[in-house]
DNA sequence: AGAAACAGGACTAAAAAAGTCTTGACAGAA
DNA sequence: TTCTGTCAAGACTTTTTTAGTCCTGTTTCT
């Protein structure tokens, strides 16, 4: 539980990599995995989500790539997270999928939405430059 | 990411039916997987674990069972997760495993653990009298 | 036009989670 | 003591999820 996967691990890697280098030119997708000792055609699918989040910018061509749609203080963990792996969510309902009706009463469920909510505060706290 | 296990659940279905069974007579297997609609041989090795982490005692024999080792009050959320999950453990270093020396420096390591006791805090706040 | 980069769907492989089976140990009652 | 009904525990199988590959297409710049 609360482990985050690999691909949101090589999503931090380069996100990192690219927040290093200072100039804010594109750069390709051989190079970061290089840099970040990952399969190419992996991290390709992996910035393909981030870009689709819009953390990162790509750019096709002879000198495309990728480079970071804002600055590194503007990216949150929670953000990346969700890119590479959706939303949040904890469990649904502790005490019956069906008879759950998501909305009221039920005390597990408000207690797993706190969890939730609390847990995405923290990590909007974090940004990419802390990392 | 962040997503409770079946396990985690069904245990505490469980755990929430114990609770709320007001004398503390064990229970059997059979009996809590059927309230809790799931599978008794697959919830009987879910409360083994819960019996090695002592938040169950179970008692063999004709009149045998499992019953809470401690009132509902005192079991709290993470005692839970961790008897089913093992300790929540987001990641070791989003740099590089091998080189990252766990202790120092790694910014990337700080935060997780920072992360990390915050989940726990988080999650020793919620007994199961709250579910 | 052509080379070099990303886009994206289909596919395969590996790992983890979920669930079953079987045998044994223990407790209590006849 | 012996029989019945419970949990214990390891080996095994199935299912689901994650990780990773392949191939074809589209875009952009020269």
């Amino acid at each position: 539980m609360f482990k985050i996967n690999r691909k949101t691990e090589y999503a931090l890697r380069g996100l990192r990599y690219l927040a290093n280098s200072r100039t804010n030119e594109p750069v390709m997708i051989r190079e970061i995995a290089q840099k970040v000792d990952a399969s190419p055609v992996f991290l390709a699918k992996i910035f393909q989500l981030l870009n689709a989040a819009g953390l990162v910018t790509s750019s096709r061509g002879v000198v495309g790539g990728f480079r970071l749609s804002r600055p590194p203080e503007q990216i949150n963990l929670r953000e990346i997270v969700e890119a590479t792996e959706g939303p949040v969510s904890v469990n649904l309902c502790v005490v019956d999928e069906d008879a759950c009706d998501l909305t009221k009463t039920c005390a597990a469920h408000k207690v797993w939405r706190q969890v939730r909510y609390s847990i995405n505060k923290m990590l909007e706290q974090i940004t990419l430059k802390e990392l």
